[in-house]
DNA sequence: CTGAAAGCGCTTACAG
DNA sequence: CTGAAAGCGCTTACAG
């Protein structure tokens, strides 16, 4: 097993040509006919296999790229990393996936070690965004693009989700269904997707002539089903809307189950919608309306610009926004 | 941006030592405190970080572990993931995370690409394992440990859940609570798991007298919620069972939203029991009672497998079984 | 088309 | 404790 691993020279010299031979042949660049026959039998013969280090080396190049994104449980990213993963692969790319729990200081440390070199890009998607944060992305010297909404003053490529319009277009659609009285439990407004859509909801609810209560607001822990479940608990014990919106699809599902747990039927007594379409909302009971903020499409298209700024370094600084679509199921 | 990276030269230069003196500060050798000082100063200065292709290339590691699971999506990967890659950063190991997407050719590939050596290690956990891949798992030549039943030629270290401890446990509890026509809503018995679970369920139901009835028995196209909805529906239309097991827990929740849409009550008329105990098993309505088949302790197990292996190549290969306990919630 | 040689940025015996 | 030098396995100008 320890045997020792073939190496270009090995091959060159059970070919009889030279170590630049080789390399070239194997690289794929012009060759004779003959060496080219010599060469890669050889190496099939010693199962020859290239030392990606000595080539990332030289060629300052890892062939790899970083994905970091705040939690590898919420079925969003999963679809985010696949669009992702699909690009990456078909350019010649490996897929690092880190979890960052999140916090701003595992970003940081991530992005510190990034700086070894280890990947040629990095597709982050921060969840919390502090002015430590802010101030690392702007000084960032290799590509890099942000999934997510930061400010303008980072020259990064970036690609958003319009919360504030899936927002809308949730609560539009709640409205001509007759509901006034619409809680939001949303996800912690300390994240930048929560306070988009706190002020989204706000604003929205305004223009809408909604009930203004302010139990009728919520804010679950965390974007998780386990803190869904909690907040959806206080929020029925102190007050029984006739429609909820969730600040992602987990804390819609939570509130469904809570709901039900209650007796109360969805969507007769109390309509549910939710927010990124996952997978998950096509299998509840009833089946979730939920709006889609473009997971797949924006983990696809921040592929496609990071591997744009790997050819391209020098090229301008792109910010795209996905636009939301709304998907109406039995929820409401 | 583009600025040259410092280099060991350059910050010896600028300390005005030798590069072996960085190389020994920067890697914690014993040096002189004046050296040391110096070092680190110039190296702040700079900017320092190390170049890991030319270390790796050096000491012939790359601090990277790789891991291969079937689907990301799957909440019972993500708990494994979580506890490896807790394992691996304490150890100081990058974690590279590949979905092969349950093909075994997928599987194949990546185990080709490792032997470029970009990563130190493999954590495999293949759902379908044919002769192709067995032969080539006989013939891996770097340290890797397989999660999942394997058979014993092959001479890796290995952790395996025991799925028929796991459906015994299932079934003996239900037979307790007066249950006689259990359904068995599995998943590809193509598959490791899937096969393994299906010879335990014929086993144990015909110990325990459950009804033998074949209408009772099958089979999803997949571990996912959107597969075990379609086989829910099936087998709801050609029988009423008095419980179901689950494959897993997606298969049990997917039946359990079928069984509520049909106006059936759980645990009342039809009891529910999954497998994994994910995280969503918690926060169904009913909470789904479901077996523990230890990802989590897999995950730890075979990262710490693969640790020691990396430690000493030569130790005896190790086969661990993992015992599965069952948490009984509402469903049943 | 092909080969000899330099060099990527480190680490590590080997002397002193 | 410290430095000069070799070498890890590649790729790539540079000659021929």
């Amino acid at each position: 097993m320890t045997a020792e691993r073939p190496t270009v020279a090995l091959v060159a010299q059970r070919a009889g040509v030279s170590v630049a031979s080789v390399s070239r042949v194997l690289n794929g660049l012009p060759a004779g006919a003959a060496t080219r026959e010599k060469v890669e039998r050889a190496a099939a013969e010693l199962g020859y296999r290239p030392n990606v280090f000595a080539r990332s080396l030289k060629v300052r190049r890892s062939q790899q790229l970083a994905l970091a994104v705040a939690d590898v449980g919420n079925p969003v990213y999963v679809e985010m990393m696949r669009a992702i993963e699909d690009e990456a692969r078909g350019s010649g790319y490996r897929l690092l996936v880190s979890s960052t729990g999140g916090r701003s200081d595992d970003t940081l440390a991530l992005l510190d070690s990034l700086s070894s070199g280890y990947a040629d890009g990095l597709l982050l998607s921060p969840v919390r965004v502090d002015d430590t944060l802010v101030e690392a992305l702007r000084r960032v010297s290799f590509p890099a693009v942000v999934i997510g909404t930061i400010p303008r003053s980072v020259p990064l490529d970036n690609v958003r989700a319009n919360s504030a319009g899936g927002v809308r277009l949730a609560l539009e659609h709640l409205h001509a269904r007759g509901r006034r009285r619409i809680a939001f439990l949303n996800g912690p407004s300390d994240t930048v997707p929560g306070s988009a859509r706190r002020r989204a909801f706000e604003r929205t609810a305004r223009t809408l002539g909604l009930d203004p209560a302010p139990e009728l607001r919520i804010e679950a822990g965390d974007f998780t089903l386990g803190e869904g479940r909690k907040a959806a608990e206080i929020l029925l014990e102190r007050t029984l809307p006739d429609a909820v919106l969730g600040g992602n699809d987990l804390l819609a599902i939570a509130t469904m189950q809570v709901l039900t747990e209650r007796g109360l039927r969805i969507p007769d007594d109390v309509a549910v919608v939710g927010m990124d379409d996952t997978e998950l909302a096509g299998v509840t009971s009833p089946a979730l309306t939920s709006v889609d903020l473009g997971a797949h499409e924006r983990g696809r298209t921040a592929a496609r610009l990071l591997l744009a700024r790997l050819t391209d370094p020098a090229r301008e600084v792109q910010r795209v926004a996905v636009q939301p679509t709304l998907t109406v199921r039995d929820s409401s």
